[in-house]
Parts: structure tokens; C-alpha cells; sequence
DNA sequence: CATCGATGTTGAG
DNA sequence: TCAACCTCGATGG
């Protein structure tokens, strides 16, 4: 169940175990039967992420594209780093992506906390038999349908549920790629933010619509959405040219700001000061990580009146009438 | 045990 | 606008 900073993990995690590496391909599950037999035997050359997109570079111009969707996941075993620090000169997505080397997008060494499995959460019972079959044998034997397994001697990693997964050439990426907002940890500098207040002041689509749109944003889902409209207290439905240029200037560094945490966290904590103590609960219990997303009736905990939900562009929007107000209208 | 909904996207109608 | 994709935790009987 991923927004961006899952798949900037999920590249990091194969920048330190896979790339570099020759990588046995297989599609356990039979339906990628094709498309692994194309990488099986290819040494990695480069994980990265772009929004929620993942691009894995093996040789000969072959690149794995995997987008999670809504409940895909990777699942890691084996020699897995736990406490994985940003790896280093890892090259480039070849010519496919002029946006800046990865130490670029990372900036100084991060420690993270990986678990073994990033994605969707999976069943206990599950992790419990891969752990013991990971002790008595390597590689345990695929769980469920894996649409991918990647091999090397001593790491794994098994994809399972994909929205997309498919192996392009450079052409082929470019033109994904193209098609595609701004990422804070892919474009740093200030066209990125240029790009974005650019999208968003041209149009009068709601500002709650483009912060999901992929080709304004990489990256965002439904919650940071909400909760970035909160803290900007910015009523959803403004729409984009009627947002102050500050405004989505704004939006755009606390996009940055709130993605670097979750990269370093593995958590998508929304709120600001915190004590100590309220961090730790946060962190442990979800509904206390976010202002407003899942909270449709609770008091809101700006201003006035409650938090409520409706339907925005197929999606649920949670946010806080008494707090988030449009540009303009004196509220 | 059955059903529903979800941190997402695509494509048919 | 809505179903389909395809997985799994939460919920209810």
C-alpha cells in the first residue's frame, strides 16, 4: 500500500543488495514467464524510483518497470541490509533519465530501518514460514502467486500483486518518464518547483485533484494528499489558478519535506510538534500519525467543527472545513 | 467463513 | 464514470 516514499525504499533495498549483482530471473507465479526469461542471467546496473514507479537497469539496455498499484508488494529475504545506509555511485537510469545521479536525489548518508518486506503488509503466518525456511534453506521456495522472483546467491526478492510490470528499453522508459510530475528526491533544485506551480496555476482542476495527478506530482496519494492540504490549510477544492503562488510553493516544500521523512522512517507520520511522547505513539499506532485521513467525523484538531470525508474524483477525501479554507473568501 | 474496502492506475463505454 | 486488475487485513455473521 504504497505512496512514493515505499518505492524510494524498495530502491534503496536493491541498490544495496541486487544491483551490481547477476540476477537469476523467474516468474514463479508463470504470468511474467517472458519478460524475466529476458533479465534471468543480467547483472543489475541501477535501482530507481520515481514517484511510485520503480525502474530496475539490468544489461543490454533491459529495464524492469514495476508499479506497485494499490496492494503490490516486494517481499526481501536472504542476505538483506536491515540497517541500510543510502548506497553510493550507483551510476545512472543509462541515458534514460537526465534527473540527477542518486547521491543527487539522497544528498548525505541516511541511516534506514528496513523490515524484511516493503509493499503491503503480509500475513504473520507467512513471514514466520519464510523465516524458518530462509534458516534451513536458501532461497525458500516462492509463497502465493510471485509475478517476479530476482535471484542472487544470497538475496531475493519476490514481487507479488503489480499494478504493472513489464521490461522496456530505453525508449520505451523515457516516454514513461516524460509523462511524469516532479519528485522532490529525483529533481532537486528549483525548475522542479517551477514545473509544479506551473501545473497546478494553470488549470481550474481542484488543487485535491492534482495533488494526485502524476504528471503534476510524483509521488503523492490519498494520504499525503489530505494531509498536505491540511497543513497548507487549503480547502481541497480551490481551484489551482486561485491558489497563491506561495501557497503552492509551499505545498511543493512540504511535499519534499514530508517524503524525505518517510523515506527515512518507512512510516508516513503527517504530523508536526510532536513531543516525545506523542511521537512514540504516533509511530505506533496509524490513526495517530495523520491529522485528518481515516478521521471523517473526530473534532478537528485546528478550528472548528469536525473532519469529514466525500468523494473526490473516484477517490475518499478527509479534510476540515473549519480549518482548511479557499483562498480569497475572508475565512 | 464471506464480504468489503484500500496508501492506485488503466481502459472500456 | 466505473469496472477490472489482484492481494490481504478488517469486519461481521
Amino acid at each position: 500500500m504504497p505512496e512514493g516514499h515505499s518505492i524510494h525504499r524498495i530502491a534503496i533495498q536493491f541498490r544495496h543488495n541486487f544491483v551490481g549483482h547477476r540476477i537469476a530471473a523467474s516468474s514463479p507465479q508463470g504470468r511474467f514467464a517472458d519478460g524475466a526469461a529476458e533479465l534471468d542471467g543480467r547483472t543489475m546496473l541501477a535501482a530507481t524510483a520515481i514517484g511510485k514507479q520503480l525502474f530496475l537497469e539490468f544489461e543490454d539496455d533491459r529495464i524492469l518497470r514495476v508499479h506497485l498499484g494499490l496492494y503490490g508488494a516486494w517481499d526481501f529475504a536472504g542476505e538483506i541490509s536491515a540497517d541500510a545506509t543510502i548506497a553510493s555511485s550507483n551510476g545512472r537510469m543509462g541515458q534514460t533519465n537526465q534527473r540527477g545521479t542518486l547521491l543527487e536525489q539522497y544528498g548525505e548518508q541516511t541511516p534506514l530501518d528496513f523490515g524484511g518486506s516493503i509493499g503491503a503488509p503480509r500475513r504473520l503466518r507467512m513471514a514466520e514460514q519464510e523465516k524458518e525456511e530462509t534458516l534451513d534453506a536458501f532461497p525458500p521456495d516462492p509463497v502465493g502467486a510471485v509475478r517476479v522472483r530476482l535471484l542472487t546467491e544470497t538475496a531475493v526478492a519476490d514481487l507479488r500483486g503489480p499494478t504493472a510490470c513489464e521490461v522496456l528499453d530505453p525508449q520505451q522508459v523515457e516516454t514513461v518518464i516524460a509523462k511524469l510530475g516532479p519528485d522532490p528526491l529525483v529533481d532537486a533544485g528549483p525548475e522542479a518547483e517551477e514545473r509544479f506551480v506551473r501545473a497546478v496555476r494553470r488549470t481550474t482542476k481542484p488543487i485535491g485533484l492534482l495533488l494526485m495527478d502524476q504528471s503534476v506530482v510524483s509521488g503523492i496519494g490519498n494520504v499525503y494528499r489530505a494531509e498536505l492540504l491540511f497543513r497548507a490549510r487549503l480547502d481541497p477544492h480551490t481551484p489551482g489558478r486561485e491558489v497563491p503562488e506561495e501557497t503552492v510553493r509551499a505545498l511543493w516544500r512540504d511535499w519534499a519535506r514530508l517524503l524525505e521523512l518517510g523515506v527515512r522512517t518507512g512510516q508516513m507520520m503527517t504530523k508536526d510538534d510532536l513531543t516525545e511522547e506523542e511521537w512514540s505513539k504516533a509511530m505506533a499506532d496509524q490513526q495517530e500519525r495523520h491529522y485528518v485521513y481515516k478521521r471523517h467525523g473526530l473534532p478537528s484538531p485546528r478550528g472548528e467543527g469536525d473532519i469529514v470525508i466525500e468523494d473526490m474524483g473516484g477517490r475518499n477525501l478527509y479534510w476540515a472545513p473549519g480549518w482548511q479554507v479557499r483562498p480569497g473568501t475572508g475565512g
